[in-house]
DNA sequence: GAAGATTGAGCGGTCAATCTTG
DNA sequence: CAAGATTGACCGCTCAATCTTC
């Protein structure tokens, strides 16, 4: 059962982020990590610090600053320090990075239904989340530089 | 909710790599890729082909020569070229390798039943298990290098 | 001194090109 | 020419050290 659950995390996200690969385009350097990050942007229309992405994306906080630096050179984000506090760097999308983020939605959402919900039953959805949420839950906790929300 | 299994994925893979790599101690190098390599190789006590290794592993086939080297010189696995056809090499686990491994398994089953299985009932995991197999299934043949078994 | 972020060095993964054997 | 595996070059990730601002 584990085996099963691993493997399947594995691929789907190797998959996925294929397809965002492909997907890009002339656009290099989309992948998984670039779509999370503007999803979570795209939620917070005002930027969010380094620090708080860090803790909200899916990936290491490591390496953050220079996934930000390629992005940045693509157009998608801006960077901003408030003059409140100038420790601080702001994120935002650009224009530019909503338009991309609208395309690569599409192709995303239709492999997370594709390859994952075209398997499951309503009630397999619903047995699922539960435990999962669980299991979030502690291990949020455990990741370096996150907190529990 | 795919949030949320996304979620669990990758922060289930970066905490059972970091549990490896800790308990690896002097050895450095592990991960879970060492671990899931020698796993597969346990099953497989005369050594498999690194083709057919590949395509059993998690991790993408890219790259398998190095880890197979850096394996090597920590003295875990061998390489032999059999007569029949001495295109292929065989890497099998050495006693050594099988003493890591038994080392390994037990904080990697620890962590196992820790971060995942102690949070769901025994309901969850029969409820889990035939669907997310549909998607392993439908997932394997997708992955470059696999063939669906 | 601490918080927020960046930098540099080193390691590991990835893809295409290459080598060897059938 | 095809199959099996390795190599080289490039890129991204990671950790610790550093810089700036509070």
């Amino acid at each position: 059962m584990w085996r099963v659950f691993i493997e399947c995390a594995f691929a789907l996200i190797d998959i996925l982020d294929r397809e965002l690969q492909e997907e890009g385009g002339a656009e290099a350097g989309w992948s998984l990590r670039w779509y999370d990050l503007l999803a979570h942007l795209d939620m917070a229309p005002e930027g969010l610090p380094m620090n708080e992405l860090a803790s909200q994306i899916l990936a290491n906080k490591s390496g953050l600053t220079r996934v930000v630096d390629r992005m940045e050179e693509a157009g998608l984000v801006g960077r901003e320090r408030p003059r409140a506090d100038r420790r601080v760097v702001r994120v935002f999308v650009t224009r530019e990075g909503l338009d991309a983020l609208a395309a690569a939605r599409a192709v995303h959402h239709r492999g997370i239904q594709e390859h994952f919900f075209r398997h499951l039953q309503r009630r397999d959805v619903e047995a699922l989340r539960p435990p999962l949420e669980k299991v979030r839950d502690h291990l949020q906790p455990l990741r370096p530089g996150r907190v529990s929300r």
